[in-house]
DNA sequence: GTTAAAGCTGAGGTTACCTCAACATGAGGT
DNA sequence: ACCTCATGTTGAGGTAACCTCAGCTTTAAC
């Protein structure tokens, strides 16, 4: 049961990721980037560091994916003011129009995932979810 | 709402994901190894071409994964009789016992994963992914 | 003021995939 | 029989997204 329970699990993440990447086709960005221009909008300008932190890779890998939307011009570096060593990574004025339509774009495909739904089940789901979430 | 939701389910599978990959890791086969294993432990002896669809992976790719859990002596490449073009890669003996191992060590980690819910909750867990699995 | 640490990036490596073309074999037509 | 086209596997070489390590500049700590 257990085993049927985990494997549900992941067909289920397959399709929302496959609902994810149809979402994200439009702007031809990869995961990591769209995550970064998610990071971006919810927490303002950051080092660059930080933008590593929050997306889980060494700073190194960071500098890439910023590099890419940089090209873009999706987002700027500016000198970190209160550190010379330091470079602050911001959306553009593109940037925050892009990260917008993305977040929007990527929660209306899941939500078509999710609508086949009934709201008690949605809920039921929802608690569900929070109690695996944050078992210990 | 649904936004929450679909965060909640990436969440809980970044759990899922890293109880496998610690399930996975006295063995040091790589996902796409394990899952070979999963697949010629279910079906018997096959094509390589057939684990290449099995696996969602082009044929040369398969060839590689293939190449390696030969090199650990956990399957072996043997001529298709029906076919001369073709060859059949078979578990061998260590291979088998592998396979089963490995699928005993993720079910367990699974399981502990969501031993967290109650009977009622599971239930409706697999119920509801039962649901998003089959929609349309 | 020297020394240790922090922040970024260039150089180069790894992993897990890919495509394309070569090779042998098979299947069907003439 | 022979020719042609399709099929199954693999060598060669490429790519994306990560990695580590070393080097540069700047800052912080003694």
């Amino acid at each position: 049961m257990e085993e049927t329970l985990a494997e549900s699990f992941w067909a289920v993440t397959r399709r929302l990721r496959l609902h994810t990447r149809n979402a994200l086709q439009p702007w031809h960005v990869s995961p990591s980037q769209s995550r970064a221009l998610g990071v971006l909008s919810r927490h303002g300008e950051m080092r660059l560091s930080a933008v590593a932190e929050h997306l889980r890779i060494a700073p190194r890998s960071a500098t890439e994916v910023i590099d890419d939307l940089q090209e873009r011009g999706l987002v700027e570096r500016r000198p970190d003011p209160s550190d010379r060593r330091a470079t602050l990574v911001a959306l553009t004025g593109q940037g925050i129009t892009t990260a917008h339509a993305i977040d929007e774009a990527r929660a209306a495909e899941a939500e078509r995932l999710f609508t086949v739904l009934n709201a008690a089940d949605r809920a039921e789901l929802a608690r569900i979810l929070r109690q695996l979430r944050d078992a210990p």
